[in-house]
RNA sequence: GGGGCAUUGGUGUAAUCGGUAGCACGAGUGAUUCUGAUUCACUUAGUCAAGGUUCGAGUCCUUGAUGCCCUACCA
């Protein structure tokens, strides 16, 4: 025990922003930066990173924690971090899916180093592994004459057949030890489209016995004849990932290359491919190059190439999703789903559209943490940090779901009451409540809501036979209406189905916006437990609500049977065709916060958060449910 | 069969040289409350296993167990 010993950063100290101590990947950085590993020991900013999306496909909860820790580790370092689309398989890839992944990023918050900052769908400062094509080639042509790779002109079925095992070595293929000139002319045939698809590759001749599989003499490029959507009909071989992708990370002078698990085996291949290139080369110029648009002086090539740290960390990975592009695809085309952007989805913009804030998948993201321990993450974790930051920011509004009509039959038209003074009371009998727009922030102010003969509440906060603990209203029950006057439910009306269709309430005048009433002849003061949201029938509007639930039942869907199609919840979409929701809904108003992504959210009294349906018009109000609030009332009911 | 990585309360994560196992979420109890929300307080429960080294092991050594990834001309 040594009482001198520093004080370690504690989460104490710093409550709100998490990280009590820097993770994994923040040590070896630190370790880096003061060792000098890139440039001048202690300067942080030449730390740079980069986000790697192949175009390929629609962004998902996913890939949210590797946007936010790539830009993340970037900015804290006061470094930059690329946006650079690894666009090396023109079999796969779209322009389509380049303009919603820079509109996913910029939405989540990543900024780019050159990124415009007005222009949330711009390609400003966008980089792409189809740019670098020109130099991988030229690196190529290099290991060939070098006697590190060669043409090779089996087919794909002849290379699989040749594959060895663990413990067995492959065989060999007869165009191994073919002469670095054949190679060469090969290789640039084969650029000049002169063969036809798979019919041959240019293979990095390594190690056909190593016990890692990506040593056995792994494919460089192979032969596609086909357009590419930036490069055009320019090429006919595309290279590989695992040859491009250090590349690509070089010529941008990326540092600290941070990808998911799945990779960790491809590192020695990373870090073969660079230090082929550089043997025989000369001694790397200190520092990391001229680094302004991460281009290279192209008169550098003789410098050993720039050769970036790849770290590899476990994805992030919430229960109750699936984030196979496979199945997610599946769901859309089987109209499980409505598109891409369907609320229930885990895509980016199934998120937006659903209400999230990029503020609450952030902090999922940190909240995670970030390890190389291949965890599951509760998606409640997820709903806890979207509640946390729309409790502190979304304007409350009165919002009743399931309408029952409440009558105060007490209620005349007579303009006086105890508590009215100062207070509006029209001729036609409307009073004017004010209301709080946000409890959380005293400066969101207050509005105005109007209270009238005919009420409507929600049907479930009434139980004609209640258990003791329902503290809402019940035959004979007194309950407080939020921000107005306490009822006391004298009368149920039914329907000849026997179903309520209405309630005979009276009112105290002496309770009004949160009073008490008078103690009573024994001095004895009333009191409700109970409190209940309301809005008046003849000033409501009339909304379409979108309630979702998670998409699959099971935490880990698929896991039983394989498929995650078997345990689809059948009950994750519920449409509320005629909610009645306080006229203030009806359109932004001057007191609601400023949306940064123009999304109007809100928080229903009671129920949860809210937004509007990007499908919503003026005429035809649509909502939907981001998350519920918490509810210790129906958990205990539940059980 | 071979290789790589991992394993700390229910869940996710901290713990510097080997030196008080901490935090968050969840769960439970209570207080506050014009949202059964929020907020606050308290409680709960843990080092994969077995050996070894040591005054002292989550941490080091040995053996084992379990999980994930890897034999694409995808990334």
């Amino acid at each position: 025990m040594s009482p001198d010993r520093p004080d370690r950063p504690d989460s104490r100290a710093n409550p709100s922003e998490s990280q009590p101590t820097k993770h994994f990947i923040q040590q070896a950085i630190d370790a880096d930066v003061a060792a000098g590993k890139w440039g001048p020991a202690g300067d942080r900013s030449v730390v740079t990173t980069r986000f790697p999306p192949e175009p390929n496909g629609y962004m998902h909860i996913g890939h949210a924690k590797a946007v936010v820790l790539s830009f993340g580790l970037a900015h804290e370092h006061g470094g930059r971090c690329y946006l650079r689309f690894d666009d090396t398989n023109p079999e796969k890839e779209e322009a389509e899916y380049v303009r919603s992944i820079i509109r996913d990023i910029r939405w989540l918050g990543g900024d780019w180093t050159g990124c415009d900052p007005d222009n949330h769908e711009s390609e400003a400062g966008v980089t792409f592994a189809s740019d670098y094509f020109e130099r991988m080639y030229a690196w190529a042509c290099e290991l060939i004459t070098k006697g590190l790779a060669y043409v090779d002109e089996q087919t794909a079925e002849q290379i699989k057949a040749s594959r060895g095992g663990p413990g067995k070595a492959d065989t060999p293929s007869p165009w191994r030890d073919r002469p670095a000139e054949e190679s060469l002319d090969l290789f640039a045939r084969m650029k000049a489209g002169e063969f036809t698809d798979g019919s041959r590759v240019l293979r990095a001749k390594i190690d056909l016995a190593a016990s890692n599989f990506n040593l056995r003499d792994p494919v460089m490029y192979r032969v596609v004849n086909r357009p590419h959507h930036r490069t055009g009909s320019a090429w006919h071989i595309y290279p590989m990932y695992d040859w491009a992708h250090g590349l690509e990370d070089s010529i941008e002078n990326v540092t600290h290359s941070i990808c998911t698990l799945e990779f960790e085996d491809h590192r020695p291949l990373y870090d073969w491919f660079i230090n082929a290139i550089n043997r025989g080369r000369q001694p790397e110029r200190t520092g990391s190059g001229p680094g302004a648009g991460g281009e290279r002086d192209a008169a550098n090539t003789a410098d050993r190439l720039h050769h970036a740290q790849q770290i590899e960390f476990s994805r992030l990975e919430p229960t109750y999703i699936v984030t196979s592009k496979r199945k997610l695809k599946q769901l859309v085309d089987d109209g499980r789903v409505t598109g891409w952007d369907d609320p229930r989805m885990p895509t980016v913009s199934g998120l937006r559209r659903r209400g999230c804030t990029p503020e609450a998948l952030r902090a999922f993201s940190l909240d995670t943490g970030v390890t190389k321990f291949k965890a599951v993450h509760d998606l409640g974790l997820f709903e806890g940090a979207q509640r946390a930051h729309l409790n502190k920011v979304a304007p409350r509004r009165l919002a009743v779901l399931r309408p029952l009509k409440v009558t105060i039959t007490n209620w005349d038209e007579t303009l006086e009451g105890p508590n009215l003074e100062g207070h509006r009371r029209d001729a036609d009998g409307t009073e004017w409540m004010d209301a709080v727009n946000n409890p959380e922030d005293e400066a969101a102010g207050t509005r105005l809501v109007t209270f009238t003969r005919e009420l409507y509440i929600e049907r479930e906060d009434f139980m004609e036979d209640a258990p003791k603990k329902f503290f809402r209203l019940k035959p004979g029950g007194e309950v407080r209406l939020r921000y107005a006057y306490w009822i006391t439910c004298n009368e149920v009306i039914k329907d000849d189905a026997g179903e309520v269709i209405e309630l005979r309430c009276t009112y105290d005048p002496h309770t009004r916006g949160g009073d008490n009433p008078p103690p009573d002849a024994e001095g004895k003061v009333r009191k409700v437990k109970g409190t209940l949201h309301w809005v008046s029938a003849q000033h409501a509007i009339n909304a379409e609500v979108r309630l979702f639930d998670r998409l699959f039942t099971e935490p880990q869907p698929g896991k039983k049977t394989g498929d995650p199609l078997d345990d689809l919840n059948p009950d994750s979409l519920e449409v509320i065709e005629a909610a009645k929701l306080e006229p203030a809904l009806a359109s932004r108003t001057d007191d609601e916060p400023n949306w940064p992504d123009g999304i109007r959210r809100y928080q229903f009294e009671r129920h949860g958060y809210f937004c509007v349906d990007e499908d919503a018009a003026p005429d035809r109000p649509i909502f939907n449910r981001t998350v519920t609030l918490k509810d210790s009332w129906a958990k205990a009911a539940a059980k």
